[in-house]
DNA sequence: CCTACCGATCGGTAGG
DNA sequence: CCTACCGATCGGTAGG
């Protein structure tokens, strides 16, 4: 990919520019994994700079300030979140099938240790939850949407007829998300190995008390 | 009580010493404040120096390095937790009634606020989860008593009759912690202030579904 | 428990 | 994207 686009000599964003968009796409990448162990706190400009072997000048010039930095980290993580689980739990259909994609493919994303420190956002919450301003607000933005995205999955599976008219969605979706918390606590705090596969179990207990006869299976 | 203790002229404890612990408790009390909001790491020698009037060296002459204030600091927090939580819940007879003494403690005494960022542990808990270290194997065995004291409870309960025997204690204890984690978070980060009401109701459903009819209700 | 320090690192800037 | 800085704050120490 990096290659063949080096190797355009026409092309609409001048190679300038683009090598910066580059650049800072590597930088917040890094910044997404540092935070995901220090804390969006703990990532320091100096630090990033040193692992990415630039100066902390060349690296500060992409962005205004720390807290821009912090912002933009958040949005890469988003965006990351998104490529990895949002968009490819769609591809299973509406209803039951892609409520469960989108709970195995979330565990299996964070089993798998896409970052050093396991789930960026469970950290980031935690880290800013009492501490108001721009970074807060943006996480729990963030957060928000995608307890909206579990909210709308049950309902589709309740409009599919796969899950019970009764059940209270957004109830279902924090319960979910409570779990799935739940064992990113527990196998990374604790070490227990276990937690991951255990919260599935739970999950698919869960989703088994509401699934109506007419739910296709999910495993 | 400080007054009264002030009167006393003959005692064990030499007075210099007795007022140096007693500085000390105030310091960590403090400490503990702070961290459930920056963290134990955004926690400062110089910025808890500064609240409390005292000098950084003054403060700083009780601890040998950080690493020990932060050690001291989690110390600080597991004996609050002991005290507000765990100790009033044994008030309650063993079984459901004690079992639900102790989420219901639990939940109140973050719902209260006691300290300014809500829950120490959850927070520390994220904070430190991939850092290895003291810092972390020390939250990380306050964190194991806790799940043990949960888990007892729901033995406790199973040997009394009034839960199901074939439940396992452990997974249901984690289910327990994962529902109360999930409430702190909706609440904090989210302002979600129904969150405690409905981590409770949740909590209530799922004792409901694995309590024996000899059970005794909990409210 | 204090004053008076230390070197290192923090976020950020000037100027190129 | 760099070198060369800035004042503030970090954890920590000497000496009392």
């Amino acid at each position: 990919m990096a290659s063949s686009a080096k190797a355009l000599s026409k092309r609409a964003v001048p190679r300038r520019q683009a090598r910066g968009i580059r650049t800072r796409e590597a930088i917040l990448e890094r910044a997404v994994d540092i935070s995901s162990v220090h804390g969006l706190d703990g990532l320091t400009v100096g630090h990033l700079a040193t692992t990415l072997r630039m100066s902390k000048s060349g690296l500060f010039a992409h962005f205004g300030s720390k807290e821009e930095l912090q912002l933009a980290t958040i949005d890469t993580a988003r965006r990351i979140f998104i490529d990895r689980i949002i968009r490819p739990a769609l591809a299973a259909p509406k209803g039951m099938p892609r409520l469960w994609n989108l709970i195995r493919l979330w565990i299996s994303y964070v089993e798998k240790r896409v970052f050093s420190g396991g789930c960026f956002f469970t950290a980031a919450s935690f880290e800013f939850d009492s501490r108001p301003g721009p970074v807060r607000d943006r996480i729990a933005l963030v957060m928000r949407e995608w307890m909206d995205v579990l909210t709308r999955a049950v309902q589709e599976a309740q409009r599919a007829g796969h899950i019970n008219a009764k059940i209270d969605a957004a109830l279902l979706a924090h319960e979910i998300h409570a779990i799935a918390i739940g064992a990113h606590w527990a196998e990374q705090l604790l070490d227990d190995r276990r937690a991951y596969a255990r919260s599935l179990s739970i999950t698919r207990k869960m989703l088994a008390r509401v699934a109506t006869p007419k739910s296709p299976a999910f495993v």
